[in-house]
DNA sequence: CGCGAGCTTGACGTTGTTCAACTAGAGTGG
DNA sequence: CCACTCTAGTTGAACAACGTCAAGCTCGCG
């Protein structure tokens, strides 16, 4: 997926422009961060950061992918975010307790950015344009995690694989098919067993609304999917 | 509950000292506030605001006490928090659009301090002590709100109906105990059925784990209950 | 006294989980 | 090149957890 022999990338100014939220920062913020970062890879499967570890960075995956996720008491995983190129990762400790409160695990080989975050609480303190925009971030998250909690604790079977898979398509694969995800992640996007899954996932393809081939699943029928979220 | 004769809060200091965020405010702040704000009374039930409604002001319960909730797609509430006095009710929608994502009830006979919204923002924006102080609060709720997340979607009904009778215990009647909750509340705080959640209510309280007079919730034995929640 | 809201109970049904077994494909070492 | 192993996916049968439905209760209030 990533070439680890690619030079990595030595400017923030590069990954920043992805980001809206970076226009925002002046030239001696940008140097600022650029001054107080360190990237790292990471092969498929490993873990960006840990639950409960100390928070001293926040981190912004560059290129690749990732599982946001919240281990529960008994080993059972629930997926919050897939994680995709240039939005940042804090979590909600870096203004609380200094400490994760989720983990971040690479999908694919990814490449990420590890920012000092007293630096990055100083450049939010002294550019309120951009705290106010970080704020914004947060919050757009957040209200995904509302939708995503009705969805978990009021809806069928169906209607959260469908949620599910219309998060995938929209939100984090931009309309294209949907890769990398195995379907016990979307067990533990949904909050049901990769049994369960399994078998919505083949009523949805033997109706024809879904169609997978060399483990990239295709909508064939948003309108549908859409349905079996709603009355689910 | 509330004398609703008794003459409103005329200055926003008395209110302002419960809560330390509102410490870090100088004269000419919290002037501000106080002449761009508006008091209201609220009775038992009265929605003080409603999802999807336009946010523009934020909200702090000076007196009472409110249930904010979200509106599930065909009837069911899901109770995100109970909302005691001095606490600032925003949303993530104020930095997003101006909506509000869930809806506010008044739990008992309540009053309310309505702050416009922009110029909450603009002391945000000015103070940025402030700002860090707020996103910590909004990050506390962020915390709970995913820890209720997995708890609801990965325990059994004994383990949710112990956390939901310790988070009111410790969180919000401060180890005192439970009152003006009904079941259906307990039940929409653990995403149950209102039957159900009377059948475990029975069952601690035959097991002596909790009691229960005039309406008003005793915990005698918060091991058991932390046993519960472990296990569940 | 009658009414309505909240509470309670039991019988029954459905949904989703558990468990155990099996398949297919990818990687690995001899 | 073949056996071995590991992981992901799949399937079916049995089961438990929780919800639904319907009825009745209690208490405060007009």
């Amino acid at each position: 997926m990533v070439d680890l022999n690619k030079k990595i990338c030595l400017e923030c100014r590069h990954c920043f422009r992805r980001n809206v939220l970076f226009e925002l920062l002046n030239d001696k913020e940008l140097d600022l961060l650029n001054n107080n970062r360190t990237e790292v890879f990471f092969k498929k499967g490993e873990i960006i950061f840990k639950q409960g570890s100390p928070l001293t960075h926040i981190v912004i995956i560059s290129e690749g992918l990732g599982k946001n996720y919240i281990e529960g008491p008994r080993g059972k995983n629930l997926i919050i975010s897939i994680v995709q190129p240039y939005l940042i990762n804090g979590g909600p400790g870096m203004y609380v307790d200094m400490r994760h409160h989720s983990s971040l695990m690479a999908l694919v080989d990814s490449r990420a950015c590890f920012i000092d975050v007293n630096i990055f609480k100083e450049v939010i303190r002294k550019n309120s344009i951009f705290a106010e925009e970080f704020i914004k971030c947060f919050s757009e998250s957040n209200i995904h995690t509302f939708s995503q909690f009705v969805t978990l604790t009021q809806k069928n079977m169906e209607g959260r694989i469908a949620e599910a898979l219309l998060y995938l398509k929209n939100d984090v694969f931009k309309n294209g098919s949907i890769k990398y995800i195995t379907r016990q992640e979307i067990a533990d996007l949904t909050g049901l067993t990769k049994e369960s899954t399994i078998r919505v996932m083949k009523e949805f393809k033997n109706e024809c609304v879904i169609d997978e081939e060399d483990k990239e699943i295709t909508i064939l029928n948003e309108n549908a999917l859409q349905k079996y979220a709603d009355l689910g």
